[in-house]
DNA sequence: TTGTACGCGTTATCAC
DNA sequence: GTGATAACGCGTACAA
């Protein structure tokens, strides 16, 4: 088992001082060719690489990024992450992931664990229970730090960061437009209880887009779900006590057992009722017949929530205190559900 | 903006000396009560922590898990990160995530940059080209250097470490004597080339159902995918050229793509195709008809293979070098589609 | 009971 | 051209 090297053991193999090590392999001017070529050989030949833990005290640096997302299994999530490795990696930052579970406390430790020190900068999407329960110190505290921070996605008002959303409202918009376009009239909501950034976001766009067209909204045909959680049974219920002619769902999942659900209960798709999920994952992209759904574009997302956290841990010009928040686009995909 | 307190703040602000302040905050009986008392209640006003990249400096330990999976968004792999989070969490260590993407290069970078002192262990599955090169100097390295390596799905012999791996082989020959024993006999194989280690198991054992049942089989049956990447034309292609009665694909993507073509086809599932799939996960469960699958328990696999590498990470017995594979067994979920 | 000194591995400054 | 020294933040053996 050959120990990692240290700049220590080629100083003593090599009888110089750590000193002349360090600046040779930094390619100094102030060391001589001779010496330069003999370190520079030697720390080849025993694959010297620099201590990163040692780097990080040295500079107050990590070169981490810590995502802290409520889980993982969700396609959008996963995607999300995949765009901040990307971009993170390119320059040279490793992802630190937690998963908060959807629990408030475990948000916090995760947080309170990374803070100490192991990362530069966060990037997170609140957990329901953070959301329901409204309560942000523990995210306070680590902005007055000044770490800076990325909230994507689930965020909140309560907060000064800088911020990636999608036009959520615009997304549940376009596809119940759509819908009254197509002469729907029964258009049935699947979302979440308010307290979820997003699903009311997506509730208000539905109600936005039938006053825009004048159209009564008949309240029987929303259900807000308690939680994130699939609960087929109440899922089960919502649909087989009313009559609907197009099915809206807050995501895919729920989007794609809605269309079980219709099937099931004997009604074709889409020549009876149409189904429209937000998120456009591979449930969406397979299910049968094919999701209309709304493009979330997790890792367009994930990558610009990197690109403005590293610009903020980059710039040492701490002044401005100005923080932005990017709104991407969702993009209605059309397939067979519709 | 409040910066990072640090032992040196205390120490100069209560006009002790650091080492005094150290002791106290572990509650030291060598220090006075009183004493005591006034630097703990400064820790907590101020809030102080122990920075972590120091104590990880000294104790060459950081109390973090890097984990390199070919791909997160593989419902797969999200399940298996899952694992290793929660069994992580709950002993104090971080989880480092990169992604390799399938590219041998990409692996051997991230392996690098963590293997200098940023994480205590490795978690990972090959990459598909890392696999097809049969290249693992870069994984030898990191174990020859003393650092805890647990591989899991995608392993190799080349390489003496714990694993954890699912018995792929008796997967599929579970799947396969099943439709066998429903009296299929052109049951078409949809997987990958050999230097897949799981690809090439899983065709052995469908291989082997077939030499138990003494039932021949015909080689046009069997298509083996160039890449883990979803190439629909070709998979169009290979079901449209033969005559079958079931499917058995070895991952989910390939499953419900595969159940669509055969729909597409004119022809009945499960009535006249049964299909089969490998992982568990959504697509599986929410497809239509639901997919019977062979489960992989990413999750405990996660789990089982975290607890193995924190083993080896606390274990101070660095003598003994027997390496275990822990051998996970596959659960056929039989679903609609057979 | 408290404080001093040292080391973890690196880098930057300054002296020779 | 080379080396000694200090510093990052912490913990601990040893000295006072």
């Amino acid at each position: 088992m050959k120990k990692k090297i240290t700049l220590k053991h080629i100083a003593k193999e090599l009888d110089v001082s750590i000193s002349t090590v360090s600046k040779a392999l930094k390619n100094s001017e102030e060391i001589s060719r001779d010496t330069k070529e003999k370190i520079q050989a030697f720390a080849k030949l025993y694959n010297y690489r620099p201590n990163n833990i040692a780097v990080s005290l040295k500079n107050k640096r990590t070169k981490n990024i810590g995502v802290i997302i409520p889980d993982i299994v969700h396609h959008f999530f996963a995607t999300v992450i995949s765009g901040v490795e990307k971009y993170a990696n390119s320059l040279g930052y490793n992802v630190i992931v937690c998963l908060s579970d959807e629990s408030f406390d475990k948000e916090v430790i995760n947080m309170e664990m990374l803070a100490n020190g192991s990362i530069d900068g966060f990037i997170m999407s609140l957990s329901s229970e953070t959301q329901q329960k409204g309560d942000y110190n523990h995210i306070k505290e680590v902005t007055e730090q000044g770490i800076p921070l990325v909230l994507f996605d689930r965020v909140t008002n309560s907060v000064q960061c800088d911020k990636v959303i999608i036009d959520d409202q615009l997304g549940a918009y376009k596809a119940t437009k759509k819908l009254l376009d197509m002469g729907k009239r029964n258009i049935a909501l699947l979302t979440t209880e308010d307290y979820l950034s997003v699903g009311s976001e997506r509730t208000r766009g539905y109600l936005r887009a039938h006053a825009d067209s004048n159209i009564a909204v008949n309240d029987k045909n929303i259900f807000k779900m308690p939680t994130m959680e699939m609960e087929e049974a109440l899922i089960r219920d919502f649909i087989a006590n009313i009559t609907l002619d197009a099915l809206l769902c807050v995501n895919e999942i729920f989007a794609v057992f809605g269309l079980k659900v219709v099937k099931e209960l004997g009604m074709k798709v889409p020549e009876e009722v149409s189904v429209i999920g937000f998120t456009d994952g591979l449930l969406s992209k397979y299910s049968n017949p094919s999701l209309t759904s709304i493009a979330q574009h997790g890792e367009s997302m994930g990558e610009t929530a990197a690109k403005m956290l590293i610009k903020r841990i980059e710039d040492e010009s701490e002044e401005e205190e100005y923080f932005q928040t990017k709104i991407i686009e969702p993009t209605l995909i059309e397939r067979e559900s519709t």
